[in-house]
DNA sequence: CACAGGTCTCTTTTT
DNA sequence: GAGACCTGTG
C-alpha cells in the first residue's frame, strides 16, 4: 500500500489521522470511499489494529456490503471480522444479547412499516380516536421524530406540556408503545433508541462496547440523527477514535429525523478535532461539476466547499421541456436507443433519475416498447411485499404465536367467516384475562357476542395452527412453510385474488424466493430460530432484482435517493419541474430549509454524472387527478446559462405558460392540443371532454402501407393498410408482439421508423 | 355479522 | 394503482 503514490495529499492526511476525532468532508466524487477503503486497511495492516476492535457504520445495506468487499481487496480476510453494517443492525446486534436487560424477550421481533400502521390502527380503535381528524401517518411520523430525538413518551409529554394537541398525541405515542412492548416488539427508531437507553443505564455494558470498538467511522454522517448522534458519541466516548465522513450537501434525509448539525457541529462536539476537505473531484466533468456548485450556492446553511476537477470541460448540460410526461420518456428511450445503436454507449451506462417513484411506470412503458433493458431500483421491499407479510407471520404463528398483531392478520386470511366484530370481542376478552390473542382462541367459547359460525372456524383455525406447529418439529422452515400453503389453501386464494395471471406468477416467485432464503438461513446458521431469521432479513432492504449482479447492461431508473453514492457515465434527470422537483409541499412550507433540501437532492443527483447530464420537463402532468401545467424547475434557472444547451429558455416556458388558461373547461380544450391520449392516468372525463368537442385533426399520415411503425404502447409494428374512416384515417397494423389492430391514426400517433 | 363490490383518496423521499 | 371506506346482500 503506497498511499502517497495512490492518494491526494488530503486523503492521504486523512488515512494517517488515525487517533482522535477526524471530520473528512468529502465533496461528491472526491473518492470518499477510497479513502475510507484505504483508512481500514492501514489501521488492519500499518497500526495491526485488531479487525474486531473496528466498528464502520453506514446507511444502507449495500453501502456496508460494498465497503466490506473492498476492504476484504485491500487487507484480505481478517477484514471479515470487522463489524462493517448499518446502524440499524449493529443496534439489533448489540440488543441481541441485552435486549432483556430492556425488558424485552430475547426473541424480540422488529416492526416494519406494515407492522407499525396495523399497530397505531389499533391504538386508535382502543382510544377511540378518529383518524380522518388525526391521520395515521403524521401520528407515526411525530412518533419517529420524538424518537429521532430521544424523547420517551413520558419525556415527549413534558416537553408538550401545555399543547394540547400534542398531549394527545403523547397518549397515542404512549399507547403505541405499550402494545409493541407487549407484542415483544421494537420498530426502526427504538432500535436506535433502546441501544443507547441500554448504553446510559447499563455503564458495564457500554464500557464492554467502548472497549471492543476502539475505532468507529461513520459514513454519510450528514444523514445521521439525535439518536444515532448520541449512540455513537457514546461509544467513541472513551478512546475518541471516532472518523465521520460525509457532505453537509448531500443531506438529504431531514425527512426522517436526520440532523445537519451533526456535521455542521460536529468541531463543537468533538473538540481538537482533525478537518480534511477532499474538494477535488475524480467524477464529473467541469460543466457538470460547475452547474452542481452554482445550484447548491443557493443554500444557506452549508459549510463552503468548491467542487473542481483537472479534467476536461466537457459537453454542456442540456434541457429538454417536453409537452407531457409520455413525450418526456420517449424523448429519453429514443436517445438511448440512439446512441446504443450507434455503438456510442451500452444500455449499463444510462441512469434515469427522478424525484418520486410513480414517475418510473411512464418511462419503464417507453422503455419496454423499444427493447430496451432496463431495471428499476425499486422502493417497494421485499419483506413489505403482502404475500411475504402473510407468509412470515403464519411461520411465526406456527412457531411461537406470541405476536397477537402477527396472529390477526393472519386469523382470517384466506377468509374463513372471522370478521372484525369477533376479532374485536376475542382482543377484549383477552386482554381483560391476561391471556395473548392466541391462547385467547382456545377459550373461544367463553367470548360472548361472536356467533357460532365464526366459533366454528376460529376452532378449526387454532386447531390448523397446533398440528402444523406438532408436525413442523420434524421439518426444516421450508417444509413447514409447504405444510402451511398446503393445509390453509393459500395458493388458491392468491389465485383467486389475483387481478391478473401475471401478478399471481410474481407472487409465486416470492414465495420461491422466501423458501431459498429460508433454506440458506437454515444451511448457515448454528441454531436456526425464525425469530433471528425476520431479524436478519428484515432489515435488509433487499431488491426482488438482484440475481445475475452486477453484471448486467441495464438501464437503470431509480430515485435520485437511491442514486446516491452512484455513478453512471449518462444522466437523465426526468421531471425538473416546479411542483414535483422542488414538490409541492417544499415549496408550501413555511420552512425555508425545505427547499434547501430539495435543492440538496438535485446537488445530489446532478454529481452522478460522469460524462453526460440531460433534465427534462414536462410541460403538464397529472397530479391530484388533474392536469396541471408545470413551469421548469427553479434549479434549472439557477444553473448559469452559459453551461446550459436548452431548446426553449425557462423563461420563454413561463410566457407560454401564462398564455395558458387557468380554469379547467378551457385547461381541457387546451389540453386537446397537447395528446398524451392514453396515458394510464388520462381520467374519463377528460376523455369524454376530447370526443365532446375536438375534432382530431385528420392528416395523412407519413407511412404508407408494408412501412414499419413504432406505437407507444405496443411497440414496432407493420402496417397492413390505410383507410379513409370519415374523421379520420384508420391504419390497420401487425404488431410484433400484440398481433393484427386497427386504429385511428390521429390517436395512433404512429411513427415511421 | 361477514363479505363482495363499489367509490374515493392520495402518492416524496427510507432504515 | 393501492388502500381505506361505504353500501347492499346473504
Amino acid at each position: 500500500m503506497d498511499i502517497d503514490r495512490e492518494l491526494n495529499p488530503e486523503q492521504a492526511r486523512a488515512v494517517r489521522q488515525t487517533e482522535g476525532p477526524v471530520l473528512i468532508l468529502a465533496g461528491a466524487g472526491s473518492g470518499k470511499t477510497r479513502t475510507i477503503v484505504y483508512r481500514m486497511a492501514y489501521l488492519l495492516t500499518e497500526m495491526k489494529v485488531a479487525p474486531w476492535n473496528i466498528l464502520a457504520v453506514t446507511f444502507t445495506n449495500k453501502a456496508a456490503n460494498e465497503m466490506k468487499e473492498r476492504i476484504r481487496e485491500m487487507a484480505g480476510n481478517a477484514a471479515g471480522q470487522m463489524l462493517v453494517s448499518t446502524f440499524h443492525s449493529a443496534c439489533v446486534r448489540i440488543l441481541y444479547s441485552n435486549a432483556r436487560k430492556l425488558g424485552y424477550p430475547e426473541k424480540f421481533e422488529i416492526a416494519d412499516t406494515t407492522d407499525q400502521k396495523s399497530i397505531i390502527k389499533n391504538v386508535y380503535k382502543k382510544l377511540q380516536i378518529d383518524p380522518k381528524k388525526q391521520p395515521e401517518k403524521m401520528t407515526l411520523n411525530i412518533i419517529s421524530g420524538a424518537k429521532d430525538e430521544l424523547l420517551s413518551p413520558e419525556d415527549f409529554e413534558r416537553v408538550n406540556y401545555g399543547d394540547p394537541y400534542m398531549e394527545r398525541v403523547a397518549g397515542i405515542y404512549r399507547e403505541y408503545q405499550k402494545t409493541l412492548f407487549s407484542n415483544g416488539m421494537m420498530d426502526f427508531d427504538d432500535l436506535i433508541m433502546n441501544t443507547v437507553r441500554l448504553f446510559r443505564e447499563f455503564p458495564d455494558v457500554l464500557d464492554h462496547y467502548q472497549e471492543r470498538f476502539r475505532y468507529i467511522s461513520v459514513d454519510e454522517y450528514q444523514d445521521t440523527n439525535t439518536s444515532q448522534f448520541e449512540l455513537i458519541r457514546l461509544l467513541s466516548d472513551k478512546y475518541k477514535n471516532i472518523c465521520v465522513v460525509g457532505d453537509d450537501d448531500q443531506s438529504i434525509y431531514r425527512f426522517r429525523g436526520a440532523n445537519i448539525y451533526n456535521i455542521l457541529d460536529f468541531e463543537k462536539h468533538f473538540p481538537g478535532c482533525c478537518v480534511v476537505k477532499l474538494e477535488e473531484n475524480y467524477r464529473s466533468t467541469e460543466n457538470i461539476l460547475n452547474a452542481a456548485n452554482a445550484v447548491i450556492k443557493h443554500n444557506s446553511e452549508r459549510k463552503y466547499k468548491s467542487l473542481w476537477t483537472a479534467g476536461d470541460k466537457g459537453e454542456r448540460i442540456r434541457f429538454r421541456q417536453l409537452s407531457d410526461p409520455t413525450a418526456e420518456a420517449s424523448f429519453i428511450a429514443d436517445e438511448i436507443r440512439t446512441k446504443k445503436e450507434r455503438g456510442e454507449r451500452s444500455y449499463g451506462d444510462f441512469a434515469i433519475l427522478t424525484r418520486t417513484n410513480i414517475q418510473s411506470k411512464e418511462l419503464e412503458d417507453a422503455l419496454r416498447v423499444r427493447s430496451i433493458e432496463y431495471d428499476v431500483v425499486k422502493g417497494l421491499r421485499f419483506w413489505d411485499t403482502k404475500v411475504i407479510k402473510d407468509l412470515t407471520s403464519y411461520l411465526l404463528t406456527v412457531d411461537n404465536a406470541l405476536n397477537d398483531i402477527r396472529v390477526i392478520r393472519i386469523i382470517n386470511l384466506p377468509k374463513r367467516g372471522i370478521g372484525d366484530a369477533s376479532i374485536n370481542k376475542i382482543s377484549v376478552f383477552a386482554a381483560a384475562n391476561g391471556l395473548s390473542f392466541f391462547d385467547a382462541l382456545s377459550r373461544i367459547e367463553y367470548v360472548g357476542g361472536v356467533p357460532a359460525k365464526a366459533k366454528a372456524a376460529i376452532r378449526d383455525f387454532y386447531e390448523m395452527i397446533l398440528r402444523i406447529r406438532a408436525s413442523s418439529k420434524n421439518m426444516g422452515f421450508s417444509g413447514t412453510l409447504n405444510r402451511i400453503l398446503e393445509e390453509t389453501g393459500y395458493m388458491d386464494y392468491l389465485f383467486m385474488e389475483a387481478e391478473t395471471p401475471d401478478r399471481y406468477k410474481e407472487e409465486k416467485e416470492y414465495i420461491e424466493k422466501l423458501r431459498e432464503t429460508l433454506d440458506a438461513y437454515e444451511n448457515e446458521a448454528e441454531e436456526p430460530d425464525l425469530t433471528d431469521f425476520m431479524r436478519q432479513n428484515g432489515l435488509e432492504g433487499s431488491n426482488l432484482d438482484k440475481e445475475g449482479g452486477d453484471s448486467k447492461d441495464k438501464v437503470l431508473i431509480m430515485t435520485m435517493h437511491n442514486a446516491k453514492g452512484l455513478e453512471f457515465p449518462e444522466v437523465y434527470m426526468a421531471g425538473m419541474e416546479e411542483g414535483l422537483f422542488p414538490g409541492y409541499a417544499a415549496i408550501n412550507s413555511e420552512d425555508p430549509l425545505a427547499i434547501e433540501e430539495e435543492r440538496r437532492l438535485c446537488y445530489v443527483g446532478i454529481t452522478r454524472a460522469k460524462e453526460s447530464l440531460t433534465l427534462t420537463a414536462a410541460r403538464s402532468r397529472m397530479a391530484k387527478g388533474e392536469w396541471r401545467f408545470a413551469s421548469a424547475s427553479r434549479f434549472i434557472k439557477e444553473i448559469p446559462k452559459e453551461l446550459l444547451n436548452m431548446s426553449t429558455t425557462p423563461e420563454a416556458t413561463e410566457r407560454k405558460e401564462k398564455i395558458f388558461p387557468i380554469n379547467r373547461e378551457e385547461a381541457e380544450r387546451a389540453f386537446e392540443r397537447i395528446p398524451p391520449a392514453f396515458s394510464p392516468g388520462f381520467k374519463k372525463r377528460s376523455i369524454a371532454a376530447i370526443k365532446k368537442g375536438s375534432e382530431i385533426e385528420k392528416v395523412l399520415p407519413a407511412y404508407k402501407e408494408g412501412d414499419r411503425v413504432m406505437h407507444f404502447k405496443q411497440g414496432e409494428g407493420t402496417v397492413l393498410s390505410i383507410r379513409d374512416g370519415g374523421r379520420d384515417y384508420e391504419v390497420t397494423v401487425d404488431f410484433d408482439k400484440t398481433g393484427v389492430r386497427k386504429m385511428f391514426a390521429g390517436f395512433a400517433k404512429l411513427k415511421k421508423i
